[in-house]
DNA sequence: CTTGACTCGGTAGTTGGGTACGGGGGTTGA
DNA sequence: TCAACCCCCGTACCCAACTACCGAGTCAAG
């Protein structure tokens, strides 16, 4: 299989797989004898792996380290296990750090919805003044 | 202000503010004499604004939005309450994103808790065959 | 006057995951 | 035999938001 086609099949960009294979995820093909990479029809399943991982918020690196371990005996399954258990966590951190920016927000949009005589913004001025004591004197 | 002392001050690298003002983002303070940038005390509650903005999940390009906002009038409030609505959908998208994310890793993860005979991961395995196509992650 | 801390501007590197370009050569069907 | 593709490799570029490095100039204290 060409590269293009093995490209087609998984939705991903040729140069993709090229960048793939110097950055070692994807191991050198055989040649033809002009010199083309041909891939063996497993090639498709292991970058759906690398894919579907990706999707699970997994970067190449520990995509990697999972094909790797792919390899190895049932140790390799506690190993997996902690690579995965690593990610939930960060994702989780990330989760509850995006929640809070969305709170704020929303409470400054909130304060839109207030009096709004006719002056001043109330979210610029909120974004000017965290929500505490404002101490008078805004900038600008 | 000489760049050091308002850059310690609101916590950021000095290059961060040369950056800032090649980015558009302030204003070229006046010079000393001997060519420094003097900074007014004012500086210092303009940085805490981008700062703070940041946090909330501007980009700069939107913050710098949000300044030019924040000298009009009236109007102005109701572009910047644009600005904050879009970011606030965005962050929920991303959230929503992170939570499939990590649901389907719960899942898999859970998977190693069960049989667990003595030969391959069921987590690597069940990367490569998905139960479901997930969504398709944006970040990171 | 010297020393050392600070600042200047410009350029380049970082992170992660790619994409684009360009000159050359292989392959295929008419 | 020739056009139209495909592929090769190396290099450079993209995004955001910095951060680092460099040689040269400035400033204040001793």
């Amino acid at each position: 299989m060409r590269i293009s086609e093995l490209a087609g099949q998984v939705g991903v960009n040729p140069q993709t797989l090229r960048y793939y294979e110097r950055r070692g995820l994807l191991d050198e093909p055989p040649r033809s004898p002009g010199g083309y990479r041909d891939y063996p029809g497993a090639a498709v399943e292991l970058l759906r792996f690398i894919k579907r991982a990706q999707q699970l918020g997994f970067t190449l690196d520990e995509v990697e380290e999972l094909l790797h371990l792919d390899q190895g005996g049932p140790d390799s399954c506690d190993a997996a296990r902690t690579v995965a258990l690593a990610r939930k966590t960060d994702l989780e951190a990330r989760i509850a750090d995006l929640k809070r920016m969305r709170d704020s927000l929303a409470d400054l949009i909130a304060t839109c919805d207030l009096p709004r005589a006719d002056r001043s913004c109330p979210l610029l001025a909120a974004i000017d003044n965290p929500p505490a004591p404002p101490p008078n004197g805004s900038t600008r």
